[in-house]
DNA sequence: CTTATAAATGTTATATTATTACATAGCGTT
DNA sequence: AACGCTATGTAATAATATAACATTTATAAG
């Protein structure tokens, strides 16, 4: 089992409208929809979503700036996270692959290198935009 | 073969600085790196950035925002890339494992999506950090 | 060679993303 | 209460990236 973590009162706000809103955020957009709840500041938001990503709640898009919710049920692998991200419409899921997360997991070289974390972005087209 | 690109001025000004540096440079420190040539403004240089990205002479370390320069002789996979980072000393180097390539490339899931790209970003320690 | 076209350049301004620095408040432990 | 830790508030600014527009250079077709 994993630890519960309590979100603070500016954590809660911002993991709540990410994780509502099922697709990535950027920074800013989140400041622009969470003033009115009386977060002013861009450093309160990065403040937030610095901890909900340690904490392994949200994770970084890192190709798009942007901040996704964990779909993982329980967040176990916030060390070892996949997206796909679609080219076109930008739609963006996160892949939960077994067999994928071991590989990555354990996968090593002959750089001497001890890897503890990953993090994998696909791109291509989706479903939706293949067909188009 | 690969086609032979004719870099321009400010592409070749740009790589030669990048591939010599062997090691990742951010725009604003190739934009100072380069004032003394003539390359004035931070467009001239994200512009060269872009078209050598596309090219597969360099590649973007996303979580890092920097640019490396390629470091498989013929820059064959610059649709698939793959790095490892150490979060102690910063160092950066290009992963050519072709059973990870081949791994990557060829994976696909359920979800219907047609990948035809991706970026793996590994984070650990290196064997000098390691041994600290 | 010249005309057309695409690619690259130059320049200014501005947008977007993220951090520094410093002061204050709340919360759990002893 | 006193301490240590986490979180918050606020202002300023740093760092990263793009928009818009004018001009020049390279490439290819006639």
């Amino acid at each position: 089992m994993q630890k519960e973590h309590n979100l603070s009162r500016n954590q809660k706000i911002i993991f709540d409208l990410i994780d509502k809103s099922g697709e990535p955020m950027k920074a800013y957009s989140i400041l622009f929809n969470v003033q009115k709840k009386g977060i002013k500041a861009p450093l309160q938001v990065y403040r937030a979503l610095d901890k909900l990503v340690e904490i392994g709640k949200i994770h970084k898009i890192e190709s798009r700036n942007a901040f996704i919710a964990c779909q993982n049920s329980s967040c176990q692998i916030s060390k070892a996270t996949a997206f796909s991200i679609c080219e076109s419409c930008e739609n963006v899921s996160e892949i939960s692959n077994s067999k994928l997360s071991k590989y990555l997991s354990n996968f090593s070289d002959d750089s001497g290198m001890k890897y503890s974390k990953y993090n994998l972005e696909f791109f291509g087209l989706c479903k939706k935009c293949k067909s188009k």
